[in-house]
DNA sequence: GTAACTGCAAAATATTTGCATCCTT
DNA sequence: AAGGATGCAAATATTTTGCAGTTAC
């Protein structure tokens, strides 16, 4: 079942299906939250060479099937769009959720992001909204 | 009497004044948006040392005087604290706008960021809100 | 004078590129 | 069969660390 769902993402985004490909998006999709390059080189085992892990997370971005978080501590997750956001253009307004006890990085997909007036002559075209606190998990 | 500043915006924050601050501060001052490591690095003439960069700006963050904007591009930004955030803690809830036409990144200090209603279970300690879009000076 | 800051060298990491080979369609 | 994906080697780029010399207070 997990297979078919994985080879019907990368068909709908016109993406050969390959070994690789495969065990990035089925990390993905085994857990909620978002992933930085380690972690999938981690989680991966010792599968997959580094340099295919950056080809794939490069490809995956511009075909929309995951977009990226920036953070303040320098490293860069990723986590797969919900919607399709194809075409690297991305409108997903979502806002995204860091723990501090234990570093997890979801997308808080029923949070949508306020509309912010800005002042005269900004055009906003994308809002990036990233809250750090304490997560469901942590805080008992 | 930009010297002044400077000298007394190190004092404040109880560090030595050295050349190399003095140097680094000055270009934040300069100008008012955000600068990358890269940034600091290529201004700054071939004065001083990448490693004296890194170093400067780590204490910097330390002592709160400046506060990292993260970006979706990877590089780290950097903008000074206009109120004292001091001792790495920064409550600073302003909003932070790149210009996807000039690459420039400000602070929009007079733009607060709204409160969010987060699931249940999940605390807020900090928010960070990121708008790209066209700025006031590309958009003419 | 002492503690802290700097620059240099070098180590450790991270990212990119070229190319030959293998796999998908 | 053809184009694309992968793995390996190596080139680059980035960040960290140690240490000796210098500077601020």
């Amino acid at each position: 079942m997990m297979e078919q769902k994985i080879d019907e993402l990368l068909k709908k985004n016109h993406l050969s299906i390959t070994g690789g490909r495969r065990k990035i998006l089925e990390l993905f999709l085994q857990q909620d939250g978002a992933l930085s390059h380690s972690d999938i080189e981690r989680r991966a085992g010792e599968k997959f060479d580094r340099v295919t892990v950056y080809r794939t997370l490069q490809t995956f971005l511009e075909k929309g099937l995951i977009h990226s978080i920036p953070t303040s501590d320098n490293s860069i997750r990723y986590a797969l769009c919900k919607d399709d956001c194809s075409g690297g253009q991305h409108h997903d307004d979502h806002v995204h959720f860091i723990c501090n006890a234990c570093g997890t990085t979801v997308c808080l997909e029923g949070v949508t992001v306020p509309s912010i007036a800005l002042p005269d002559g900004y055009v906003t075209e994308q809002v990036e909204m990233l809250i750090s606190g304490v997560c469901k998990s942590c805080n008992h």
